[in-house]
DNA sequence: TTATTATTAATAATTATATCCATTTAAGAG
DNA sequence: CTCTTAAATGGATATAATTATTAATAATAA
């Protein structure tokens, strides 16, 4: 679907500074926040302002364009709407952020749930490291 | 071990607000905000401030007195660093809360932290769930 | 007890985010 | 394409959470 069609199907209507915010979400893979997006949109030489990106990934968020973490201290970072439901590890020293999945660990989450009486719907997982010393 | 051994053990001189803010903690149970307990503290009748709530509280979590969560409400909850680390499933329909831990899975994320040239601090992980049809 | 140094409370400063409002702009009607 | 109007924007300002500064005070060492 273009970027058009999505602000469209979102009820919003088609501006330049969600065009751009959108395409920045979907080109810069990583996980960014409200600040990094606003100054990347100045460096690049477009006219916005940062109340203007704060109101947007809300509304991206509102209507699941994009999805919010709140990782570190301080700020939030958003990132599309993943198709796959990665999990994260944040480097406490860094911010740096690292996407992964493993098997191993969804096909354990799957057998504890059903033992309890359930079925996974969705889940989020998190851990939070440091890098190792040399 | 005593709140005055846990205090100097971990290098900090034994003050009445490091003592009060230990015990809240203590006897406490939930996860408070450094706002809650300063509330706390000025209506049980103590002078102190909120600068200093804020400072212990990191102090605390550098010694791993206590650890410090980023949940998605805009501010930080702290609890006493607990002996073990569990998870939680949370069912959609009911609201019921499962604490688990599960060793496989454990042991898989430190080994996956680990090929990343990471170590895990913390980690969080909540399983959301429904009941299984029958 | 006194000296030394850490800790404190109050307040000012920061940071992240939300809101207000006058101006601009997108989208549909004609 | 032009007009109309409601929605969106950007800059300033507000607010909430947190951190830094500082002069005064309290805890430990000598």
């Amino acid at each position: 679907m273009s970027d058009d069609a999505e602000l469209k199907k979102a009820g919003l209507k088609v501006t330049l500074p969600r065009l751009r915010i959108l395409e920045l979400l979907e080109h810069d893979k990583a996980h960014l926040s409200a600040e990094e997006i606003y100054r990347k949109l100045i460096n690049a030489g477009e006219e916005v302002g940062l109340a203007t990106v704060y109101r947007v990934l809300t509304q991206f968020e509102q209507a699941g364009i994009c999805i919010r973490h709140n990782f570190e201290e301080g700020h939030a970072v958003y990132e599309l709407t993943p198709s796959d439901h990665h999990d994260h590890m944040v480097c406490l020293e860094t911010g740096d952020v690292i996407e992964f999945t493993d098997d191993m660990i969804e096909e354990r989450q799957n057998k504890l749930a059903q033992e309890k009486g359930y079925e996974i719907v969705d889940h989020s997982m998190v851990l939070y490291v440091k890098p190792l010393k040399k």
